[in-house]
DNA sequence: CGACAACCGGACCGCTCGGTCCGCATGAAC
DNA sequence: GTTCATGCGGACCGAGCGGTCCGGTTGTCG
């Protein structure tokens, strides 16, 4: 969809677009969503304008960042359950452990998780789906609580998120980082049945993303 | 120390002054943290520099405000106690769902609890006293798992208030809430020790201030 | 090389927010 | 009732944001 029919772009636009990229991806990564798009603009040795014709609004880019986000995620899936074929909790484990890593080092992504950032329908459909796949091994081997349902897991990083950044700007160093997945992780794996309802954070992407419409 | 010697305050200005908290403790909880203060003022019926004169800065009346926020946390930390004298973990649990029911009910101490707002050291030196005394009788039973210390009960209450809202401004109906006390309150709970590395919040709100200043 | 369209970036706009100023009103003391 | 310090609020300021405009530049193609 980028380059597809029309005349492709000239070298140079292709180039900053490039950079424009880049720089946002490390400008959100250190200082979140609410990076200025000048200071972006700056970063990549670009006028505000140039940013303007790439993206028609700030909230497009940041769109275009997260499916990178989600494809990484994708990917982080696959290889927790690539290798951790032999143990049934494994998968769940990495995911959530790379969940963490991927929150403390990007304060965009840290702030896309909790929701400041409303992503698009689809995208939350296909992390759910991978979500889905992470817990099938624990779930088909007994291990988790009988009820336990995706939407948990995605709470469950959200909540490991909460709990490494203690306050704002500030990251609990990593060693404390196992005390709180071995916490959620205990919270999810047992024989008592769960209380409650569960959420499906794709019917409430859905459900708000309409009411926004 | 608000009214000590000197004259006291002209009848007007102190009435004033009690709209102008009372609006800000709605506005706050409606609105989080980033109420404009002329909104405040509009609220209280009041000038914005009526609000100046009170408050040198909007940092001032949120540290007011927050100053009744731990009172009344502190004040549930005593009534849980008082109730559950019975039920060893009761006093864990019945202040670990006020903190849900006050992050849920109120945006701005959610936003304070988030640490957005970083109080001042020695609020946070009672705040988790109380907690101490709050999980002192889980302790005692031999329910929590060695090595559960009262910085994770705290981390607990983070980790509470971001399952309860899924997204921005958006909270999970409350039939959600007691599934995810479940599973944090399962995993302070056992025989398990705790791995890893417990952090202290008044270590860091010292260190944090102290780095500001 | 020449010409043109695509592209560039800095100046600019409109808006919101925290915070200030000053002419006017008013409660309190005599 | 008179006086005046105290208090009042709307107009104002400067900074920073997302987003636009236009005169100059540059890649590309014949």
């Amino acid at each position: 969809m980028t380059s597809s029919n029309a005349l492709p772009m000239r070298a140079d636009a292709r180039r900053n677009l490039e950079r424009i990229l880049q720089a946002a991806r490390e400008a959100f990564a250190e200082g979140g969503m609410d990076v200025g798009v000048e200071e972006i603009a700056r970063r990549a040795g670009v006028g505000k304008a140039t940013f303007f014709r790439r993206f028609p609004t700030k909230e497009a880019l940041v769109t275009a960042l997260y499916e990178d986000f989600v494809d990484e995620v994708l990917g982080a899936i696959d290889q927790a359950l690539a290798e951790n074929a032999d143990d049934p909790l494994g998968p769940l484990r990495a995911f959530l452990e790379h969940s963490m890593r991927t929150q403390a080092h990007n304060k965009a992504f840290f702030e896309a998780v909790a929701a400041r950032y409303v992503p698009p329908v689809e995208m939350t459909d296909r992390i759910m789906d991978g979500v889905e796949r992470v817990m099938e091994p624990a779930r088909a081997a007994g291990l988790l609580r009988p009820g336990v349902e995706r939407g948990d897991v995605s709470t469950a990083t959200k909540m490991l998120g909460a709990a490494i950044r203690p306050m704002e700007g500030l990251l609990l160093c990593e060693a404390a980082w196992p005390r709180y997945l071995d916490v959620v992780l205990s919270g999810l794996v047992g024989d008592t049945p769960m209380p409650g309802v569960a959420a499906d954070p794709c019917a409430m992407v859905r459900e708000f993303s309409a009411s926004s419409a």
